[in-house]
RNA sequence: GCCCACAUAGCUUAGUGGUAGAGCACUUCCUUGGUAAGGAAGAGGUCACCGGUUCAAUCCCGGUUGUGGGCUCCA
């Protein structure tokens, strides 16, 4: 007698062993209909699946989260079969779930072109209705291997080489199809009902760039077409949100030929350009940081010292004068300890932090080049705390809070958080790395949130906090960084000396709270839509006249929102102002005032916001009240 | 850098082996109108660049550059 345990508390007796799918078909034929899996003791397995001891079994159907991987994975296969079935030359590689959907890789003689793609999206679904039987087998390794030769499946050969000797190697049959995997999968192939093949691109074999390249078919796959149907929906609106397209639409900035990913900013977006520069100036400025300006091109001489030119000359821009190599600085740490080395530094001069809109050109691969994402040149707005070791955890804790606080000034709440600890290969003492890293996990759980933990993937001269964001399509760009530095301070010859009258060697600390600002406004106008709060608001106040005749007086507003400080332009156009109020609504300018025949008499303005409301008549007065008020708290929209 | 696709007016785009069309924007004129598009006329294109095939190339072929989607990389 074997007992199962239901999610419902219900216990069942069975007799033998049963398998998933007995079990379900003992509770009701309509579960059994829709199961697609089950999960034994938490554990999720086929429905095939021969439950051999007592144990709480789960049925995972389409309402499980776990229902829509399974499909996803199945669909994965259910691709691959069409592929074989269609391209009987092409081998199959591996074919994962990824958000969203999945893919498959594939090597094949020639790229499989938009037509293919329908072909084989025809096939799969020919292939899903068939509702083939999907079966499970354990194959001994010699035989697995045998099998995949036969069939001419090298790269699955090499897989199966890769697998630790003891692991069972279990298969999944649907038709003349087999394929290496661990599964689980649906029952049968016409569990699959709502996919769509995405796209096709190239993909290295086993991620590496030394590899040939494949050809990797993405997919997604649903429960019900409405979720499809809603997921292209959201694919559809974020492509409207691309950072690249708003720039065009809000006329903020623009790339060219003859300067790939270096950035012309047009006066729309340097207005906002520099509303973020400014604010980050005043913001650090009040947390101790002092700003310098260090030069653009050093002397090669100086980045052998620091050790980038060996790593990464490759990627540097470089130039030659009177006989003398150049580099363009590609980051700005060994200029600051150049200013840190200037004078005998005491440790009553520590923490030291230099910070420095420093603007840097990298020589980015041109297949990396995305928009104001990855660019050649780029500002990051940079700083180095020189500390002693003790130091570190306050310094640490401290940049952490400033960054929040950042953050959440621009609105921003998803945060993505990592941690990244002693890579193999690294320079200082096991005692100083485990000061660091604590200091940096402290600073996390101070704050709160959610991190994650990246082992080993530390820096070699220190760990690391990467603070990174999405952009509207999910892709995910590293923002801020914090990093403890034990070996630059040394190379570059900066010391201090301490309170016992030893020499000693500072700790660096490099960070930057939005990392590079060309990125960061990439990702506000996406997180925006390109509705800047009004503090960053290009234009921050539109004001227009209804008719010739009052002209002068919106002249005269104008001027004095100018001596505020206020982003205002005026609007005289001879037109309608119904056409004016829909242009500069259009363009999301926050506040739009209105002057007409009443607002002259009572020396008033009228004030509607972009969101089309209505606050009536006010005095300028009045109104720059409201509005530095919005500015001051970062109100993000009105 | 690698794989695939793409490049037409300021923007969004249609289109063809035989001298390129639209909407919006722009210019001029009419209109002076109170909270999301008033009307008319006009101007605007070396069809990314270089080469080849052809009587003829924006279109077909090759190359270059750039862009987009991935992969790799990212101090």
């Amino acid at each position: 007698m074997l007992l199962i345990k239901l999610p419902d508390g219900k216990i069942l007796p069975f007799e033998k062993p049963p398998s998933v799918e007995e079990v379900t078909v003992s509770i009701g034929p309509g579960l059994a209909k829709a199961a697609l899996a089950g999960k034994v003791n938490g554990q999720l397995v086929d429905t095939s699946y021969v439950i051999n001891q007592n144990a709480s079994l789960a049925i995972v159907t389409e309402r499980d989260p776990e229902g829509l991987e399974v499909i996803r994975h199945s669909c994965a296969h259910l691709l691959a079969q069409a592929v074989k079935a269609l391209f009987p030359e092409a081998e199959v590689t591996i074919g994962p779930v990824i958000e969203d959907g999945f893919y498959y890789d594939f090597a094949y003689k020639r790229a499989f072109t938009e037509e293919d793609l329908s072909a084989i999206e025809k096939k799969m679904a020919e292939l899903a209705s068939l509702d083939l039987k999907v079966t499970r087998k354990i194959l001994e390794r010699e035989e697995a291997i045998a099998l995949f030769q036969a069939k001419g499946e090298s790269y699955k050969v090499k897989i199966i080489n890769d697998i630790p000797g003891s692991e069972p190697l279990s298969f999944y049959q649907q038709g003349d199809f087999v394929d290496l995997c661990r599964g689980p999968h649906v029952p049968s192939t016409g569990k699959i009902k709502v996919f769509k093949l995405m796209k096709v691109a190239g993909a290295y074999w086993r991620g590496d760039a030394k590899n040939e390249m494949l050809q990797r078919i993405y997919g997604t796959a649903w429960n019900h077409k409405k979720d499809l149907e809603d997921y292209l929906h959201r694919l559809e609106e974020a492509e409207k949100r691309d950072h690249r397209k708003l720039a065009k639409k809000f006329d903020l900035f623009h790339i060219q030929e003859e300067a790939p990913g270096m950035v012309f900013w047009h006066p729309k977006g340097w207005a906002v350009y520099q509303a973020i520069e400014q604010y980050i100036r005043k913001t650090i400025n009040a947390h101790g940081y002092q700003e310098v300006r260090t030069p653009q091109i050093v002397d090669r001489v100086l980045w052998e010292r620091s050790g980038h030119w060996e790593k990464f000359r490759e990627h540097m821009f470089t130039l030659r004068a009177e006989s003398q190599d150049y580099a363009i600085k590609p980051m700005n740490c060994p200029c600051h300890v150049q200013i840190f080395n200037q004078g005998l530094k005491s440790y009553r001069d520590l923490p030291l932090r230099l910070a420095e809109f420093g603007s840097c050109h990298r020589n980015e691969p041109s297949g990396a080049l995305h928009g104001l994402m990855r660019v050649r040149n780029f500002v990051q707005d940079d700083a180095h705390i020189f500390c002693t070791e003790a130091q570190i955890q306050a310094e640490v804790a401290a940049f952490n809070r400033l960054l929040f606080k950042v953050y959440e000034d621009f609105g921003f709440k998803d945060l993505i958080i990592k941690l990244s600890t002693r890579p193999v290969l690294r320079v200082g003492s096991d005692n100083i790395w485990d000061k660091a890293e604590q200091a940096l996990e402290v600073a996390l759980k101070e704050s709160g949130l959610q991190w994650e933990l990246a082992p080993g993937e530390g820096a070699f001269y220190g760990p690391k906090i990467e603070y990174s964001c999405k952009d509207s399509l999910g892709r995910v760009w590293q923002c801020g960084t914090m990093q403890v530095d034990f070996s630059t301070p040394e190379r570059l010859g900066a010391h201090y000396i301490a309170e016992d009258g030893s020499r000693r060697v500072p700790v660096m600390l490099h960070r930057a709270i939005l990392g590079s600002l060309e990125r960061f406004i990439g990702i506000l106008i996406e997180e925006t839509g390109g509705t800047f709060p009004v503090w960053l608001a290009p234009i921050q106040v539109v004001i227009m006249n209804i008719t010739d005749a009052h002209a002068t007086f919106v002249a005269e507003v104008t001027k004095s929102l100018q001596q505020e400080g206020i982003r205002v332009q005026e609007d005289l156009r001879n037109e309608k102002i119904g056409f004016k109020i829909r242009e500069h609504t259009i363009q999301r300018v926050p506040y739009l005032l209105i002057v007409g025949e009443r607002e002259v008499t009572h020396n008033l303005v009228a004030v509607r916001t972009r969101n089309g409301i209505d606050l009536g008549s006010m005095t300028v007065k009045e109104f720059l009240n409201r509005l530095s008020s919005d500015i001051i708290n970062h109100v993000v929209d009105i």
